[in-house]
DNA sequence: GTGAAAGCGCTAACAG
DNA sequence: CTGTTAGCGCTTTCAC
């Protein structure tokens, strides 16, 4: 007999257990889940049962009588990057510390995919949902809150609605970065991001980069706008490419401020393959603190946003939502601060 | 009323659509799983109510009977760390393709961690059971595997057993590593790498590198060899450290081969804040070929694992052996290949 | 071609 | 304190 075609032996149930220690279903139910008193004595006979048979109760009966599997769907657009990864260790971790079990649906930044794998999820077994998307879709997120599914969308801000949600202050972040900046004598800083209309998140940074200039004002000159779309699945490529061309025209910035960590290891690449020394030439901001950003050469001076905490935040609040908890908050916004490296320091001018 | 505390509206059934329908339940359930013929008149009849009534079957109840949910579990160590969430992406991306979920859970390098969450997945309602762990642990492996769990063993190489596994051939790949780095002149080849006891994995790029210097005639110097099983958890941080007070003791090595990237990046920076020069005066090799070692400084070479690739074949497998299709081989071993970049270059003598 | 009914393993009334 | 039983929503025999 192949051993890989071999079937899984039946499992012993709660009807097991209840003829071996000679008492009724409901006594063991009850037993296994503490839900009403046993006499010490009966109780003892159902674990000795549970122990000899090496019971273990059936999630799926359970589930289907209560409706509820402790089970969370995360839907993500790629779980290979580092921001993603980062923050879905934080919403594992609270998952488990609270005895949930998740399910994680990546969508490849694909829209539809987005949708069906969405559908997917809620048509199984989940008893809510962390909605970390790469689009705006807001008609959607509606759609899914209005069925009354326990949801949290994490890392999008979705403005002045009812729907739970764990953001950063993008706007801020990234004011605070050119503030920064700007302390340090930069007055012609080049911003390199993905294109702005598809993420309120971006379009967020984006704002936040035009009142920071406006603030100290400095004319905002749109030569020195490097957005790209495409940047999504081939970021430090591309943004070197990118920046390699502009740097070839000859409108050199003092410092560039990037929307993600993984922009600014290409601008730095960039910078060096144009012979430029950063930060003595140029200097160049990030944005996420990734792991790596500390072992760049330079180390990358950067806006850190707490990943595995959003994580944390999001799963919890969710959870608290699903146990009816009392909410607080429905939309927390965590704190983002600048972390000071190598890659910035004054302009010369 | 609080929105939040909402509760999901009852769900259409089978037995709503029956009635919609005029039919009866098994009517339903097979014009929807296709499981016998259905005249087209009775068909249309069935499908006008689903559509009319929203209908989407109930996977709990259906996996009631059928013992099945179309669900895998996947046991990881960390899964912010860059390799494991490249596999893991190849995991999701064929689990999906194939219509399946999965369910991820991460140990945090936690020996009794590892064995309680697999277990809670075993007991849970899994179809199959990736194990992509942080540790030897054949004893209960071997457990699980003879509870007739379908099951694949990612990343680990078990010898001579019957469970499916899907590995790197890790000896060959350092040996190569060694053959390249001799090459290039190099007689002096320090070590980087996790402590050797606990994984088979380390091990045998241990035993990889004993045989490559034999094979070249390069006496093994035990003061070459840093390991420390803290960088587990502090890759780069340690690596660096470790290397650096290696480097004061003034026994200085023509290259550095590492057992990561992660760790390469380490010997890099300690490398530059001792004032050597990356490749001239010391060559660095990594291990894996994550993303972002085509953006150090300089590029580093590296001995790539295809992890995608990895975790493909991993979910195939598993699915293969679940659906009870032919499986050719039981241990598949996917090639690694060099990746030649900037941080390898003649040794001088 | 279709329907009736048993039953998957469990929880939660209800009864005693 | 404990037992009996209905039923969650589905698949699957068996009967017609």
């Amino acid at each position: 007999m192949d051993s890989l075609s071999r079937k899984k032996q039946k499992a012993t149930s709660i009807k097991d257990i209840a003829n071996q220690a000679g008492v009724a279903i409901s006594t063991v139910s009850n037993v296994i889940n503490k839900t009403r008193f046993v006499s010490a004595q009966t109780e003892q006979k159902v674990l000795d049962a549970v122990e000899k048979l090496d019971y273990r109760p059936n999630i799926i009966a359970r589930g289907l009588r209560t409706k509820n599997i402790r089970t969370i769907g995360v839907i993500v657009p790629d779980i290979s990057s580092s921001f993603f990864s980062q923050v879905i260790y934080g919403i594992e971790e609270m998952a488990r510390k609270r005895n949930y079990t998740m399910i994680l649906g990546c969508t490849g930044f694909d829209f539809k995919e987005e949708i069906r794998i969405t559908n997917k999820l809620i048509d199984s077994f989940i008893s809510g949902l962390i909605f970390f998307s790469g689009f705006d879709n807001y008609e959607f997120i509606k759609k899914i809150y209005d069925k009354n599914i326990p949801l949290v969308i994490l890392d999008k801000d979705l403005g002045d609605v009812d729907i739970p949600t764990v953001v950063i202050d993008n706007l801020s972040a990234i004011e605070t970065g050119i503030d920064y900046l700007y302390k340090y004598n930069h007055r012609k800083i080049a911003y390199v991001s993905f294109t702005k209309d598809k993420q309120t998140t971006v379009r967020q940074r984006y704002e936040g980069y035009l009142k920071g200039l406006k603030k100290h004002n400095i004319e905002f000159d749109p030569d020195l706008v490097l957005m790209s779309e495409e940047m999504r699945l081939h970021e430090t490529e591309l943004s070197y490419e990118i920046v390699r061309e502009f740097l070839k025209k000859g409108k050199i910035p003092t410092a560039f401020l990037t929307v993600a960590d993984v922009f600014a290891y290409g601008v730095l690449r960039a910078l060096k393959d144009e012979g430029y020394k950063v930060p003595d030439d140029i200097s160049v901001m990030g944005f996420d603190n990734i792991l790596f950003s500390q072992f760049t050469n330079p180390l990358l001076t950067t806006i850190r946003q707490p990943k595995r905490l959003m994580g944390n935040i999001a799963m919890n609040l969710l959870l608290d939502i699903i146990e009816n908890k009392e909410i607080k908050e429905k939309k927390i916004i965590v704190p983002t601060e600048i972390i000071e490296r190598e890659s910035v320091s004054y302009a010369k001018n």
